[in-house]
Formats: structure tokens, C-alpha cells, sequence
DNA sequence: CGTGTATTTGAACCGCCTCAATCCCTGTGG
DNA sequence: CCACAGGGATTGAGGCGGTTCAAATACACG
């Protein structure tokens, strides 16, 4: 990947509003400061405790945020996505790890003070960080909701809900439109607080109940969306 | 309350490490366009489906964002406490609402518009919004991990851990210093996704086994500091 | 076409929720 | 000063759901 192409890419991701070649410009300032950096499977992007100095988005693949417990158990905060940034935090050093989840995930890198000042003379740069710590905060609170849930269905039901809003839809296998996830039953797992064998139960039986089809185990088709949405309605 | 205290009282929340009259200063032009309240507890500071077009800020009292689902149930995503900003979000209109849960919490109001205008002209302004937004993210993060935990007595060890270290600390009525919680047991039971009956075992376990002493239902004092980090460690 | 990993399924145990009763604390009125 | 009321908190008993441990199956990659 070109830098020039990443740097449309990320204008495409944040500002799907703005003309192309406005928004491409309104980026030039913090393209000059941005490093871009593709990252395999499994390989972390941050380390704990490393200096929190930069601010990332992913441009294409997926990574989690996360920390590993005393006892070995994992928890994951945030599934981060194609136009998501992270690293956004008061803190001088990560609590937090981020790891990539998929071959060719691709990540800008800003450093924060130069991005600050950036955004101080640049009032869309500006905007547009300001509109991506919002995005972080919504997504934080929604997946605060998610992991609430009580019952077992109820979190995958939501969760499969969620990331078929994040998700492309394409053409699966089995001829039904739908979302391919980019995660394993393990990490499903980590992110709700249940037992990756739970899951595999719970899509089970939303898959036996006709609320969503399988073309393959990662290949999820929302066939009573309306279904699902009554059942996580918050109102 | 004046308006003139009440901006100290900011400036000394939310920039502590300023001297007071730059701090104030720094403040002044938000200050222009902030709107005191006082909310009584019980009181809607923000209803569901209200246009989001204000920043707010807790400056005494207690507050707390949440959703009621369908089935009755009560999902609080985030406490505030003095110091604490709310409000930010991308929708156009309140997913959460924000409900005062004690009598005479004092709230700032920032039409989101012109303070986003003020920060685009003084950079202090905008640090320190953007400071806050962190402190969000923060926040959600870290509740994230409380509520993801397993076992009811953990949820509740890390949610008083959070407390001691949110809460001012003062003489309890036992002799020890210690903390004064500012919601009920059904509150914390909404708040980690537990019964209320739960959360009340689980404190008396804590207590039994010498983590925590109590002085009253509401006054806590941590005894075993160390031993309930231990319990939610995350290296 | 084989090997290692991911996923599914099964059985038994444990912990949390539900329902219910009791206790405690505070404020109110007699 | 006491009786009472009401909300919050605690404690108890029983049922259900999720975890754990174990095994079988499906899948992807060489």
C-alpha cells in the first residue's frame, strides 16, 4: 500500500461526507506526520506499558484492545475496525495491549503532540479527532450495554447485531447476504465475558431458532433482524 | 451557588495543576456561555431522545447515565462524579439518559456549538476538552473490566477499588478513614449487571474476610488494599 | 490428504437469580 | 418518648443457566 492511497483511504474512512478532494487536502497537514504500518496476525501494535505518545486508525484488517489477567484469562475492551482510532487515553503508558487480528491489518500512527498542534491550526483536523473520540466513547458505551446483557443469547444476539452495523455486507456461501467475522468463538468470548463454548451454544441456538443463517462458522446472515433487535431494545 | 464560585469550582476540578488565576482565566471564555443547575436527586438531567447540543459537567453531587430496557431492567453505564464531564457523543439525539442521584448535584451546561467554537480559538480551552474526553474513554474502559468480570465478588472488590480512588476519603463513623457511597445496592447491582441481593452477599463476604470494614450500609473503609488488587490485576 | 486448530456437543457442578422474609435506619406523628 | 411506616439492606431456600472438563467433529492450510 502507497502512502498516497492510505492517505485516501483514511480520508474515505473518516470523512465519508466531504467531496474527495476536500477532504483529501483537509488531511494533507496530518498526513505529513502520520506513519503507516501493516501488521500480521497476532502481532502487537502496542505493548503494555509502552508511552501512550501516539494516537492510531486502523485503515483495513482488525485488531482488539485488551489486557490478560493474573489468572490467564483475557478480556477484550474494543474490536477495532477499518476507520477506528484508538489509543485515545489520560494515561502516560498503555494499560491496555492492542493486537492485530487478521493478516495485512493496516495502521496509521500519529504521534500526539504533533497531531495536537495539528488540530489547534486546523480547525477540520480538529473536527475530525474530536468526531473520532465521540466514535470511541459511543463505542465504548455500546458494547458497555452489550457485555451487560444477562442472559447468554442476549450478548451474542446484541454482538452479532452490532458487527453487522460495523461490517460490510457481501454475498456468502450459501447465497444469503451477510457479514464475515473476523474473530474466532474464543475471542467472541473474551469480548462478553462468557466461555468460548457458550458462544458456540448461543449461536446454536439463535441459528436453530431462525434468527440467523451460517455459511461456514465465521459467515453469519441476521435473518430476523427485527427479532434480534426486540430482544436488546433499550427504550 | 454564584456563577463566580462556581467557575472557581471548575477551574479547580478540572485543571488542577494551574495556578488559580490562570486557570480561571483559561476558563473564562467557556464560562460565558455555561449554565449552572441544581438538580434535586431523582431529577432528569438529560431525557432519552433529547437533541444532543450540550457538554455537561458534574460539579458537586452525583449522577448517573443509563437505560431502561423493555423487560423493566435498569442498565447504568457510567457514575458521575464531580470533575466529570458527559454529553459527548456523534448521535444527534441521547441514547442515555442522566439522572441526578443525589439532592443539590450542581451541573454545568456547554451548548456544544460554541464551546466547540471557544476550543477552536484557545487552545487551553481545547485541552482541556479533549483531556476530559479521555477521561471518558478512561472511564468506560475501566468499567468495561469490572463488568466483564466472572464471579459476583470480583465485580464488586474492583467496583469499591474504583470508588476509593474516584471518592474523596473521610473519617467514617467506625474511627476509620474510608469512603461514603453515593448510590443504593440496587444502583451498583445496575451498574455491574448483578441483583441487588448479589452485590449485598458480596460485600458482606468482603467484609467477613477482612477486605473491607463497614460503617454503616453506605460508609466503607478498604482494609485489604493489596489483597483486593490482587483479585483484579491485569498483567 | 493429513495435521493442527477452531468449533460443536455432552454431562456434571457451582454460582447467581428469583422469590420471600426479616432486619435496620430514619423520619414522622401521636 | 414511643409506635409506626417505608425504603434500603441483609439473609435464606430453591431453580436455572453458564462454566468446566471431556470428547467428537469440522475446517483450513500445508
Amino acid at each position: 500500500m502507497t502512502e498516497v492511497s492510505s492517505l485516501q483511504l483514511l480520508a474515505r474512512r473518516i470523512l465519508p461526507d466531504t467531496p474527495v478532494a476536500d477532504r483529501t487536502a483537509a488531511l494533507g497537514l496530518l498526513h505529513r506526520v502520520t506513519r503507516i504500518k501493516r501488521w500480521g496476525s497476532g502481532e502487537n501494535i502496542c505493548g503494555l506499558d509502552d508511552p501512550a505518545d501516539d494516537w492510531f486508525c486502523v485503515l483495513s484488517g482488525a485488531a482488539h484492545e485488551y489486557v490478560v489477567r493474573s489468572d490467564g484469562r483475557r478480556h477484550i475492551v474494543d474490536l477495532l475496525l477499518p476507520g477506528d482510532f484508538f489509543g485515545f487515553t489520560t494515561q502516560d503508558r498503555r494499560r491496555f495491549a492492542v493486537q492485530a487480528v487478521l493478516d495485512d491489518t493496516v495502521v496509521a500512527r500519529y504521534p500526539r503532540e504533533r497531531a495536537e498542534a495539528i488540530a489547534d491550526a486546523d480547525r477540520t483536523i480538529s473536527r475530525v479527532l474530536r468526531e473520532q473520540m465521540f466514535e470511541t466513547i459511543d463505542r465504548l458505551r455500546q458494547q458497555l450495554l452489550v457485555v451487560g446483557r444477562t442472559s447468554a443469547v442476549e450478548k451474542v444476539g446484541s454482538f452479532l447485531l452490532r458487527m453487522s452495523e460495523r461490517l460490510p455486507y457481501a454475498r456468502l456461501a450459501n447465497g444469503d447476504d451477510g457479514i464475515s467475522l473476523p474473530i474466532t468463538r474464543y475471542d467472541i468470548a473474551d469480548q462478553l465475558g462468557l466461555s468460548a463454548e457458550t458462544v458456540s451454544r448461543a449461536i446454536s441456538e439463535l441459528k436453530s431458532g431462525g434468527a440467523i443463517a451460517l455459511g461456514g462458522p465465521r459467515m453469519v446472515s441476521i435473518v430476523d433482524r427485527r427479532g434480534l433487535e426486540e430482544r436488546r431494545e433499550h427504550a
